[in-house]
RNA sequence: GCGGAAAUAGCUCAGUUGGUAGAGCACGACCUUGCCAAGGUCGGGGUCGCGAGUUCAAGUCUCGUUUUCCGCUCCA
């Protein structure tokens, strides 16, 4: 099977059993949006514990908030993304390529710009030292025809910029014979907006004056209650502040299943430190977010770092914490160091003084700020298809079983009467009073031992708990191991701690 | 958004030159059985993605549309 053919099976496999199902399918699905089933919420929130006690409480100082969807709407001007996070685009028809309509026309006109400076440069060499440049811009047919071309392209451009006039945009581009430089052609499409960002109205009315976004990170909620956090946890710095929350983001193409959806969550923590310790920490955050993913066991060959070389405008160090998905090794977490960018531009908007005072130093200043950021569903998938296995039997048959790390699995154990008589489902319903309080089980008596257990396999049950005759007599069960399928007997009241010694999340922080 | 492919039962799929919608698995009840997907009997479940058109007659032909997958484009 191809990794491709894989990644199709896995879908088909999580709809299946109850993780994830395409949102609203029965009026025919919405593009990019999934939901979690009864399996895939139990995983996706064993996840979202994993991390968030190894944040909040392994870390004395690190804390935790919630913050809102809604944010007012100067966050996101202080944040950048409402300019970039709005673009203008065309197509063409004949290269499929897609352009910014601005950045094309700014390339023409930059164009027209390096024509006029060669018809300088011609004339400064012409003239020699009697050169006065002011006279021959102002004097030159060709420079002049340039120029006035200019100005009513740069005019037009600046008029339609303000606007937002999309189909003047196109006109220019038309009128000024811009052509792809792939195809050569002006086979244009219409100029879109693609706003990355969805807004909707806090008004009754719906006036769109009253417009507000839906958060694209959760980041910036975490910037804006900065202060609150600070002085009423009398936190000190270096410290952080995590959040675990929905952001949405309008991809213009969003697929490949839940990598990457209109509606998604993220795991978020704002590490604050006195600038020019930010690499430090860094380099620290680095190391402990490698070793949260390994502690999983999930194989440490199918991770590695991917250091940014471009960076975005406002970090000073990036890396990507990349998984070998079934398509390849993508994004799962990313490492920023954002320096004090974001903070420092919520200070100036706000006008309210963003700064901590050392006690120790008498210093006064805008903390830098290390940022961990990884999705939720991102890790979510990155677990399923890595626990998706298909396995030969010594008999021929196949079997298909989700080998998910133990504490992360949606149901710890499995209660089965052998058969649904002689008292053993009686028996089976104490093991389950027994178990309840401290696992997520399922209790089945339907169908063959086996078929049994393979239902368990394709949902990740790390133990079966079998009660037989032999249990009538003596009280002892077999206990089916996930993985190896080997069977242990062992007594109804050690089983507790043998299946908590593997499922607890407890010991999963302990190893880290 | 562009191009290509696909859509029939919960799942996997069959359905002939257009002629009364099927199988296996799954699901429910009962019987038989009992440690790695067992057998039998009976049963529930589909306006064939949706909407038009051609036709006496459309799952099948034509057009449109929606969704999904693949490629391109984008990705704080």
């Amino acid at each position: 099977m191809t990794q491709e053919e894989l990644f199709k099976v896995l879908v088909a496999h999580c709809k299946e059993y109850g993780f994830i199902f395409p949102s609203s399918e029965i009026y025919d699905g919405l593009a990019a949006v999934y939901d979690y089933g009864q399996m895939g919420v139990q995983l996706k929130n064993n996840i979202k514990d994993y991390w968030w006690e190894a944040m909040t409480r392994l870390n004395e100082n690190i804390v935790g908030i919630d913050s809102c969807v809604f944010m007012h709407p100067k966050t996101w001007v202080a944040s950048g993304h409402v300019a970039a996070f709005n673009d203008p685009l065309i197509d063409n028809k004949d290269s499929k390529k897609r352009y910014r309509a601005d950045v094309l026309i700014e390339d023409y006109l930059a164009k027209i710009e390096e024509k006029i400076d060669k018809e300088v440069a011609k004339g400064r060499k012409r003239f020699g030292d009697a050169f006065d440049e002011a006279q021959f811009r102002a004097t030159n047919p060709n420079v002049l025809r340039e120029k006035a071309k200019y100005d009513e392209v740069h005019g037009r451009y600046l008029k339609a910029e303000e606007a937002n006039d999309l189909g003047e945009y196109k006109q220019i581009i038309l009128d000024c014979g811009i052509v792809c430089p792939i195809s050569g052609t002006a086979n244009w499409t219409d100029v879109r907006q693609f706003n990355l960002m969805f807004s909707t109205s806090l008004s009754n009315t719906g006036a769109t004056d009253d417009k507000i976004y839906l958060r694209p990170e959760t980041a910036q909620g975490i910037f804006v209650e900065y202060l609150n956090v600070q002085k009423t946890g009398r936190m000190k710095i270096p410290f952080g502040i995590a959040q675990i929350g929905k952001a949405f983001r309008n991809e213009i193409v969003a697929r490949q299943f839940i990598f990457r959806m209109r509606e998604f969550e993220q795991m978020e923590m704002e590490f604050f430190c006195k600038p020019g310790t930010e690499m430090e920490w860094f380099a620290k955050w680095k190391e402990n977010r490698m070793k949260w993913h390994v502690n999983l066991g999930m194989g440490e060959e199918n991770y590695r770092f991917h250091d940014h070389e471009k960076l975005a405008h406002y970090a000073n160090a990036a890396t990507d914490i990349e998984f070998n998905f079934p398509f390849g090794f993508k994004e799962l977490e990313g490492i920023h160091s954002r320096t004090d960018f974001d903070l420092g531009n919520h200070q100036k908007l706000s006008g309210k003084k963003i700064q901590y005072f050392d006690p120790e130093t008498g210093e006064s200043y805008v903390p830098y700020c290390v940022e961990t950021s990884i999705g939720v569903d991102r890790m979510t998938l990155a677990v399923l298809s890595h626990a998706y296995t298909v396995e030969k039997l010594e008999n021929g048959e196949e079997r298909v079983v989700m080998k998910i790390p133990a504490p992360l699995a949606p149901v710890k154990v499995a209660v089965l009467p052998l058969v649904k008589k002689d008292g053993l489902p009686e028996i089976a319903q104490k093991v389950v009073d027994e178990l309840k309080y401290d696992f997520s089980y399922q209790y089945d008596e339907k169908d063959s031992i086996g078929k049994r257990y393979r239902r368990q396999d394709a949902i990740g049950t790390p133990f079966c708990v079998t009660i037989d005759h032999d249990t009538v007599s003596d009280g002892t069960v077999t206990v089916r191991d996930r993985d190896t399928m080997a069977q242990e007997r062992v007594k109804i009241e050690d089983l507790r701690a043998l299946i908590d010694k593997k499922v607890s999340l407890t010991n999963l922080l302990r190893n880290l």
